[in-house]
This record gives C-alpha cells, sequence and structure tokens, in this order.
RNA sequence: GCCGGGGUGGCGGAACUGGUAGACGCGCCGGACUCAAAAUCCGGUUCUGGUAACAGAGUGGGGGUUCGAUUCCCCCCCCCGGCACCA
C-alpha cells in the first residue's frame, strides 16, 4: 500500500530542503556561460495580508521561472516591496502607530506567506523602497536631474480640502467631498517639482514599435496616452496681450467664432478684477476635484469675459469666453472654438448661442444643420467653403495655406503637441522619500550635498489627517543652508510613490551596493527579459519605468533603452458575492467561504445559504475581490488546507493568464484531486519496482499511441510555458494524458519501462507549477538530483509520427462523416474516399456536386445544390 | 466624457494562421464499492424534437464577406480596466 498525498509534510521539508542548498541564488559567482533570464513580477504594497492578486501574479512569475530553469537559464527572480504611500499613512490615523512600525510589520508578515507558495525566489536581494539605503537613490538622482534642467520647479492644481487643511489625493476626493472632513474639495494651485517626461514623448512614442514582446492593447493605450498630434499654433491678439491656442484644425481657422479660456488663465483673472459677476464664476470653476474623468464628465459652463480677440487672418472680434472644459494644464489653457466642427465646442455655442458656421463641406447626402450636431461634421475629407481666399481647397491643403498666411504675419507656426503633460512628483505627504531640498532665506532653494545624503525620514511620525507632520517636525525641518551656513528649512514635499518604482528592478541586480545606484551587474542582467503585473498598471507605471530608464542612460548609468522586453499583464482575481439587506436597508455581505449553494438536477445554482444557519443569502454577482464586498478569500487558508501546489495549480489552470479568473472553492478541489490521482499513479508505479530503459522500437500499438501522446504532450506543454503562456492549456493538456496513462496496463516489461518514461516526464512537465509534489515524485522515481536540474524533457520527434489521420468530410459546410487516411494523402484519394461515404451519398442525392475543397489531412467540404 | 479590453453549455474555460464549436476541470445525473455516509472508481451530460437512429438550432443582438466565420468587416447592447495624488 502507497503512502497517501500529504502536502503538510512533503511541502516544508522541500522548502527546508532548497534554502540549505541556496538553490534559488541567482548569482553564485560562477561563470558557467549559462544564458540569463531576468523574470520580475511588480512588487506588491505591503497592504498586511497577501491576496490572491499577489499569489496569482507570482505563481504565474514562478512558473515561468522555473521553467526557464529547467531550460538550463541562470534565472533571477527577485522580491522587494513598494512601502512608501498612502495606506500607510491612513493605517496610522486609525490605530495610531507609525507608518513605518506598520510597513515594516506587514512586510514581515508577508514574507512568510510568501515563502509558504514556494515560489524559488532569490530572497538574499530583497529590498523596501522605504529603506534608506533605497530612497538615498532616488535623491542622489533627483539632484542630478535638478543640475540637468529635467527637474523643475512650476506651479500644480491640487484636490484642496479647505477644513482638513490639507491636499487630497483623487481617490480621497468622493462625491466632490474630501473623504474625512465631508468639506467641498477646492483646485488649489501650489508649487511643486516636476519632471520633463514630454521632452521624452517621442521617444517613449517611437520605441514602443520596438516592444514586440508586449501586448498591443497596452502599447496602444500608451500610444493614445502620449498623444502625438500636429497642428498649429495661433497667436490672437486680445488687448496688449497675446492669447496663445494650439489647435490640430488650422483649416478651419475661418469657422472659429470665439476663443474658450481657462479659470486660471491671466486674462480670465484680468477680466475678473472689474467684474463681480464673472469673480464668482471663476470661484465657482474652482469647486470640484481635479480628476480628468469629473471634469470631463461634468456640465459645460461658461462666461462671456468682455474681452474681444482678434482673429489674426479677418481682422475680425471673437468674444473670449471663460470655460470650464478648457484646462490650464493642458496645451496653452485656452482655445480657438470651431463649433461647427468640434463637438465639445458645437455644445458649448448651442447653450450660449453662439454662431455655428458650416467652414468644411460635408459627405453626399449630410446636411448641415447647426441645431444637431453630427459625427460627419468633425470629419477631415471634406473641402473648405465660407473660408474666403481658402475656399475649394481640401483640408490638408487649406491647413497648409493658413499656417503659411500666419507665419507670413508672424502669428503661428506648425507645431507637434503632445496629450503627455510633465510628470509632477512633490507630495504634501509624510510617509515617502523627502525631496533633498533646503530654502534658504539669502540662497534660496538650494540641494543638499550629495556628502549629506540621504535626507533621513524621521520614523516615529503619526500623521493626523491635518496637513504633513513633517512640517510640524522641528529636529527635521530645521537645518542650515550650506551654501550661506545660515538657519534654512527643509523641503517638507516626498516623492511621488511612482519615484520608487520606476527604478526598483534596476537595484535587483545590485542590492547591496552602496557606493552607486547602479553598476555593471545591472547592464549584465538587465532589460528584464518578463514582467508581469496587473493590467491596471498598463499606462503610468509602465511609462514612468521606461521614462526613468531613458533618464538613467542619458546620465550614462546603463547602457540599454528600455527595461522590459517581455510584458505580460494578468487578469483580476473575482469572487462571488453574497448579501442581505435588513430592515432598515443596511447590506450586510457574507464571505463565499461561509455560504453554501443548492442546485438543481441540472446543475443551476438556485438557492444559496449561510452554511452556520442556513438562512438564505442572495447573490449579488462576481466582482473583483474587494475587502468592501467581503469577498476575499484568504490564499493562507487554503495553503493549509491544501498545500501550495493545489492553490497554485488551480489558480494557473482555472484561466488565462491575461483573463480575469474567477475564484471557486469547488475548482480548488478538482485541482488537489487531479494532484492526488497524480500521487497515487506514481506511488502505485513504482510499488512493482524501478523498470529499465524503454525500447522505442519494440512497442506494440497501443504503446506506440501512448508514447506519441506523451511526446505531444511534451511539445505542447514547452510551447505553452514558453511562448504562449496559457498554462490553463497546458495543465489541460497534462490532465489529458494522465487520464490515459492510469488507463494503460501495465502487463509487460516493456510497458512498465514506458510508464517510467510517462511518469517522469509529467512529473517534469507539471514542476514549474507544482514544484513540491515534482521534487517528491522525482525522487521517489530513483533519482538523487533535483527535477530541476533534471531539465525540461526532450521530444523524441520519431515518437510523433502518425500512422493515419481523420479526415472531417463536410457537405455545404455540415460536418456529415469521418474517413481515415494516411497522412499526406493525395488530394484526389480523398476526394474520392469522401464522394464514396455513404452520408455524403445521402446529403448530395438529388443536387448537383458544384465543388470539392479538400484541407490535406483535415477535411473536405462537398458544395451541392 | 475620452482611451483600452471583454461577452462561447448550468459554471470556469478550449478551439494558436478562416477549417470537426464545447478539449480539460467544476457542477449535475446514473452506476459500482459500503450496513450507511464520505472518499474513490466507472459511465453520461450544449439546447430543442425523438424510445432511438437521427434531424434542426447554436459562440451578447442585427447585418455582411466566404465553399466554410467564435475567428474578418459594419452597426447596436451589456460588463470590466485606466484617466495623471490608490498602488
Amino acid at each position: 500500500m502507497s503512502e497517501t498525498y500529504n502536502p503538510g509534510q512533503i511541502e516544508p521539508a522541500i522548502q527546508k530542503a532548497w534554502a540549505d542548498q541556496a538553490a534559488h541564488r541567482a548569482d553564485d559567482g560562477s561563470e558557467d556561460g549559462r544564458e540569463r533570464f531576468y523574470c520580475l513580477s511588480m512588487f506588491p504594497y505591503p497592504s498586511g495580508k497577501l491576496h490572491m492578486g499577489h499569489m496569482r501574479n507570482y505563481t504565474i512569475c514562478d512558473v515561468i521561472s522555473r521553467y526557464q530553469m529547467m531550460c538550463g537559464r541562470r534565472v533571477l527572480q527577485p522580491m522587494g516591496w513598494d512601502a512608501f504611500g498612502l495606506p500607510a499613512e491612513n493605517a496610522a490615523m486609525a490605530n495610531g502607530v507609525p507608518p513605518a512600525k506598520w510597513t515594516r510589520d506587514n512586510i514581515a508578515h508577508m514574507r512568510g506567506q510568501l515563502k509558504a507558495l514556494g515560489f524559488a525566489i532569490d530572497w538574499e536581494r530583497e529590498l523596501a523602497t522605504c529603506d534608506p539605503e533605497y530612497y538615498r537613490w532616488n535623491q542622489w538622482f533627483f539632484l542630478r536631474l535638478l543640475k540637468r534642467g529635467i527637474a523643475y520647479k512650476k506651479t500644480g492644481v491640487v484636490n484642496w480640502d479647505p477644513v482638513d487643511q490639507s491636499v487630497l489625493a483623487n481617490e480621497q476626493v468622493v462625491d466632490g467631498r474630501g473623504w474625512r472632513s465631508g468639506a467641498l474639495v477646492e483646485k488649489r494651485e501650489i508649487p511643486m517639482y516636476y519632471l520633463r517626461i514630454t521632452d521624452y514623448a517621442d521617444e517613449l512614442l517611437e520605441s514602443l514599435d520596438e516592444l514586440d514582446g508586449w501586448p498591443e492593447r497596452v502599447r496602444t493605450m500608451q500610444a493614445n496616452w502620449i498623444g502625438r498630434s500636429a497642428g498649429a499654433e495661433i497667436s490672437f491678439a486680445c488687448r496688449d496681450q497675446t492669447i496663445k491656442v494650439f489647435t490640430t484644425r488650422p483649416d478651419t481657422l475661418m469657422g472659429a467664432t470665439y476663443m474658450a479660456i481657462a479659470a486660471e488663465h491671466p486674462l480670465a483673472r484680468l477680466a475678473a478684477d472689474n467684474n463681480p459677476e464673472l469673480r464668482d464664476f471663476l470661484i465657482e470653476c474652482q469647486k470640484g476635484g481635479v480628476s480628468e474623468a469629473d471634469i470631463a464628465t461634468q456640465e459645460k459652463l461658461g462666461m462671456d469675459t468682455g474681452f474681444k480677440a482678434i482673429h489674426p487672418l479677418t481682422g475680425e472680434e471673437l468674444p473670449v469666453w471663460v470655460a470650464n472644459y478648457v484646462l490650464m494644464g493642458y496645451g496653452e489653457g485656452a482655445i480657438m472654438a470651431v463649433p461647427g466642427h468640434d463637438e465639445r465646442d458645437f455644445e458649448f455655442a448651442l447653450k450660449y448661442h453662439l454662431p455655428i458656421p458650416q467652414v468644411v463641406s460635408l459627405p453626399e447626402g449630410r446636411a448641415y444643420d447647426d441645431r444637431q450636431w453630427h459625427e460627419d461634421y468633425k470629419a477631415k475629407d471634406g473641402t473648405l467653403i465660407n473660408s474666403g481666399a481658402y475656399n475649394g481647397l481640401n483640408c490638408a491643403d487649406g491647413a497648409e495655406a493658413v499656417v503659411a498666411d500666419l507665419e507670413a504675419r508672424d502669428a503661428g507656426r506648425k507645431r507637434i503637441q503632445y496629450r503627455l503633460r510633465d510628470w509632477g512628483i512633490s507630495r504634501q505627504r509624510y510617509w515617502g522619500c523627502p525631496i533633498p531640498i533646503i530654502h534658504c532665506e539669502h540662497c534660496g532653494e538650494v540641494p543638499v550635498p550629495e556628502q549629506d545624503l540621504p535626507v533621513m525620514l524621521p520614523e516615529d511620525l503619526v500623521p493626523d489627517g491635518a496637513g504633513n507632520p513633517l512640517g510640524r517636525h522641528e529636529a527635521f525641518v530645521n537645518t542650515v543652508c550650506p551654501t550661506c551656513g545660515g538657519p534654512a528649512r527643509r523641503e517638507t514635499d516626498t516623492m511621488d510613490t511612482f519615484v520608487d518604482s520606476s527604478w526598483y528592478f534596476l537595484r535587483f541586480t545590485c542590492p547591496d551596493n552602496d557606493q552607486a545606484m547602479v553598476d555593471a551587474e545591472t547592464n549584465r542582467w538587465m532589460p528584464v527579459d518578463q514582467y508581469i503585473g496587473g493590467i491596471e498598471h498598463a499606462i503610468l507605471h509602465l511609462l514612468y519605468a521606461r521614462f526613468w530608464t531613458k533618464l538613467m542612460r542619458d546620465e550614462g548609468l546603463i547602457t540599454f533603452d528600455e527595461p522590459f522586453a517581455r510584458l505580460l499583464t494578468q487578469g483580476m482575481v473575482l469572487a462571488e458575492t453574497y448579501y442581505r439587506k435588513d430592515d432598515a436597508g443596511r447590506t450586510t455581505w457574507f464571505n463565499p467561504a461561509d455560504v453554501d449553494v443548492e442546485r438543481n438536477e441540472k446543475g443551476q445554482v438556485t438557492r444559496a445559504v449561510l452554511a452556520s444557519d442556513g438562512t438564505e443569502v442572495t447573490p449579488g454577482g462576481i466582482e473583483k475581490m474587494a475587502k468592501s464586498k467581503n469577498n476575499g478569500v484568504d490564499p493562507k487558508a487554503l495553503v493549509d488546507h491544501y498545500g501550495a501546489d493545489t492553490v497554485r495549480l488551480f489558480s494557473m489552470f482555472a484561466a488565462p493568464p491575461e483573463q480575469s479568473l474567477e475564484w471557486s472553492e469547488a475548482g480548488v478541489e478538482g485541482a488537489w484531486r487531479f494532484l492526488r490521482r497524480l500521487w497515487t499513479g506514481v506511488q502505485d508505479h513504482i510499488a512493482g519496482g524501478l523498470p529499465g530503459q524503454v525500447d522505442p522500437g519494440g512497442l506494440d500499438d497501443e504503446s506506440r499511441e501512448l508514447r506519441r501522446l506523451l511526446h505531444e504532450t511534451i511539445v505542447k506543454v514547452g510551447d505553452d510555458f514558453g511562448r504562449r503562456y496559457t498554462f490553463n492549456t497546458a495543465i489541460a493538456a497534462m490532465m489529458e494524458f494522465c487520464n490515459h496513462l492510469n488507463r494503460f496496463g501495465a502487463a509487460t516489461d516493456g510497458r512498465r519501462a514506458l510508464c517510467q518514461e510517462a511518469w517522469e516526464g509529467i512529473v517534469r512537465l507539471i514542476a514549474p507549477v507544482t514544484p513540491h509534489i515534482a521534487e517528491k515524485l522525482w525522487q521517489d522515481l530513483g533519482h538523487s538530483d533535483s527535477v530541476f536540474e533534471a531539465g525540461w524533457p526532450q521530444v523524441d520527434k520519431t515518437a510523433l509520427v502518425r500512422q493515419a489521420v481523420t479526415i472531417v468530410v463536410q457537405v455545404n459546410g455540415k460536418v456529415r462523416g469521418r474517413i481515415e487516411a494516411a497522412p499526406g494523402s493525395g488530394r484526389e484519394d480523398i476526394e474520392s474516399a469522401a464522394l464514396a461515404d455513404e452520408n455524403v451519398v445521402r446529403f448530395v442525392a438529388g443536387k448537383t456536386i458544384r465543388k470539392v475543397i479538400v484541407v490535406p489531412d483535415k477535411l473536405v467540404n462537398v458544395v451541392a445544390n
């Protein structure tokens, strides 16, 4: 009798053996010619507990890492902590614990959870962004950027909570109010440091084409985010000033009927000086948050300033309006409005009764109606009308002509404009990397000298929600000016946490170097061969990391242009939700682990009840695992119950990695059953003693068939692990093969030798997914080395040869039969065999055969009517 | 509002380059084992009609291209991610 599968015993023992042998150390100092492979997951924010999204992310990463190890590569799989950020401050406010302690406790806890999952992580390279040894290099590099002029200071608009006297994150603005104070949020301009990412817009856009290991959708999103548009800059005189605008449609300049400027535009403020109504309107415009989604969905409001701008070609006077849909942060903070051919301008002009002339002809059959917008109005394929000298030109030629005339009058020129804006990195928050600047009354803003870095963040403060506690920390704030030696104050803003995450992947290559930010090892490991993380990072994090890489290249610190060769964006982890409403209308959410479902004889769910008392609860649909819906499933509890291998197997089997994954306890049971069958299969096999080598030439038909399936499975799984990253279909293929193998009678020595080859094959194939059980079974199958050193199984091409193929026979596209044929049979042979098929004869009876389509080795379609 | 993605049995999903729709797993139904239950093993399981053989329908909805469409094109509906201070 074989011992039963007991992951609770096997997994800790195997993990200990790996740790004792330092099996996952990426660099043992030897140079053995192995190719390097850097496999990286987006590092976690240490929120407290590992959740299923983490578990899925790191399992994908581990499967790829271990597969690459088995293919003979030297693999680096590191782990670190994105440790600065807002949640630590919120937790601090709630519990009175300093963010530093809360964060470090969380890291310790989550590290333990990660280790229990058996990932092949090189823990010697672990880092946390809140460590001064890490963030000192943020500061060091920021100062270099400042010297180069890439970092600079200007004002920016933020959400301001007038009660808490605090800057709020967009997330902290709920329905236009501060989430703690409930006060109406206002926009406020404050000075901040920016990085000139717009200087790199062209390169960031153009090198997207080279990122052929990235999903198309991510490249498209980044390209649209950068948003390069060719157009013209046009100056309109207004009083003694000029209003500069950018337009992509200079051809429609003759259709401009008004100017629209942002509420923060200097001219708007000027106009408000002796216009109380306008002043009130500008105050009104300050209400609400700064997020683009809010601004784009709010009602379009405007007010005439009374100022007139001069049309640069006609000399006509255009009214200047303040409009809340024009933003100071975009372009010039002003636009020329062409309501006939721009939807937002049209809507605004209609509302405020401004003229809406047509200046571009429309397609045949489309009549122009200045009361009803139509998509055709914005098309660029008509010719110019009502445009004086430009009448009759097509839009492209019209644009050229208009710009040429503007240039002649020094009132405009061609320009490329980006949607991308410079990256504001100042945060008015405590738990982040201090910006290394000293404010001196005499010397102004003075960079902290390099030898004084890092500027250490005091770790014992507890924020209270009212501003930044650093500002009240006298020991931190008060310092001396490095230039004049006089009393001075430190900058209390900290850096955006996206700065921390823009280069951590470089630091993993040399985490202990206290002399330099990166070194020669960085160029040897980089770029990351495979990066894995959530699709929600498709734009911001990935764009900033690409930008930062180019900045470091231009500082001469690294030699490559792009950080991530191949990118996999994993889907979210979802689970069913269950709730109950009480008489007061309050909703209580119940965890799926506490709910039983009842089904009818077709398997459809009829009722859900609470396991504890049998009372009914309502299914609320499938949603992202979240605290608010109480539908999170704790990976720890599952690992304790089933073992890490089962949880890993299910999460890789239930869905392809890019799609969302619906958690299912029953599905986990299925994975558990499969591993137990695998275990029992191997144990039953070895109970008969270990057989000798298989003789491929001496196999009976059934054995040859099984061996063909084995080698087809090896090909399929290698392709799925190495190229397609469809782990679900790889696992399905392994399950399918195991089903065959378990049914295969091992009556003879020859067959037992084949079974040995088959079990060894399947154990090696599944090792990347379920490393513990694979390691144990590999030993049981008679090996003293690690299954990961044994390597990926070799394909025997002769085993793949088929004796016959099945060809599908269709009549008019419907399957009517199947014929067997030798592989590579000729068209005529297949056609005559198909036409002789009795079902084909029956379905073409009384009809004329029009044509016969033959796809060799696959399909025949007889077309008849 | 703008940008991007998705929709296939009761459920998760498969079908990779336009060529057998539903692999694999879950659930459900039936059987074996058992005093019984659990576990395990065996068989069945898209829907409709039919005892069955078989026939018809079918990949969110509508239209198109093609011998052939889940796959390509057009229109529409619904769901999800991002929108620059959540990470």
